[in-house]
DNA sequence: CCCTTAATGACAACCAGTTGTCATTAAGGG
DNA sequence: CCCTTAATGACAACTGGTTGTCATTAAGGG
């Protein structure tokens, strides 16, 4: 074979680069319009998609970044009024956020692009071609979610630790 | 069926957003003992793999970002004694950048240690399964490197009229 | 040979994310 | 019921990328 598969796993890595990018960078002009961008929509998406009010540390869980990340788009997204807060009762310091109605709107129009983007890009490729795709970059990612300590010859953690 | 091709599509991309994080992240640590980054590798590779002395546009090129954002990595680079500049025949003003002895040897330290990890990683996936996500990733950011005009209503820009 | 335009580097401002720190609140074990 | 520890928000500094601007150099057309 030509393409050995490690030649081939380090195309697909750069391809996810590249792609992410590029994802970005569409994803902030469809939604341009809207006064949103690729970060902002996701947080309104993280929330419409839970059906329920969340703290910020699981939006940001839910996004996959880190607390402090999400909490920048939060309170830029209460600053425009697109997301209020509820008290929460189990941890005052804590607030929940929730959707207001123009923040569910909002999200609404960027949903219905979204569709209409993602049919258009979509109808290139066969179904079966997409789940292959779709089940090997989650299987990448869980395998990336585990560390590498063993290639970069970097001791574990203590917590780690063989006993 | 289930899933429509717009949702499966849905997925894929979130699993870039998730794995672009990861694999910058793990790729970090990789190369952390170099004192390197991923950026910073990207910039090495892109001259180790051209095989020749290349200019900062060239090489923001390569990469797929901007210049400026090239130009970032090429002068930390310069600092760190990993590249260096040669004269530009052709431009007096853009010199051309090649690896020194130093950062070659640092660049096939990384190469190797991605190799040991992308096969650590790629031996869980089916060849075919690889080639066809492949397909689909560059098929996908190809259609992304056109502009999505249509959804948006926003006009195509002069250049782009129609006759 | 000018003169206009494109390419380039330098710089600054910004965006989205990271890590780290600090003070406060929540939670759980003697 | 303390007392320690974890979770949280606020803030600052940093990274890697973006856009925009400016001055200079290259390139090409009258």
């Amino acid at each position: 074979m030509a393409r050995p598969k490690e030649k081939l796993l380090a195309d697909v890595m750069v391809l996810v680069f590249r792609l992410n990018g590029r994802l970005l960078e569409q994803g902030d002009r469809l939604v341009e319009r809207l006064n949103l961008t690729s970060a902002r929509w996701q947080v309104l998406g993280a929330l419409a998609l839970a059906g329920r009010s969340l703290t910020a540390p699981q939006i940001a869980s839910a996004m996959g970044i880190t607390r402090q990340g999400a909490q920048k788009q939060l309170n830029r997204l209460m600053n425009e009024g697109l997301l209020e807060h509820r008290s929460n009762p189990s941890h005052e310091r804590s607030p929940l956020y929730v959707l207001t109605d123009s923040g569910a709107r909002t999200f609404a129009e960027a949903d219905q692009l979204c569709d209409l983007w993602a049919a258009d890009l979509g109808q290139a490729f066969p179904e079966d071609a997409l789940h292959t795709t779709e089940r090997v970059l989650g299987e990448l990612l869980a395998r990336l979610n585990r560390p590498l300590a063993s290639l970069i010859g970097k001791r574990p953690k203590a917590d780690c630790d063989p006993l």
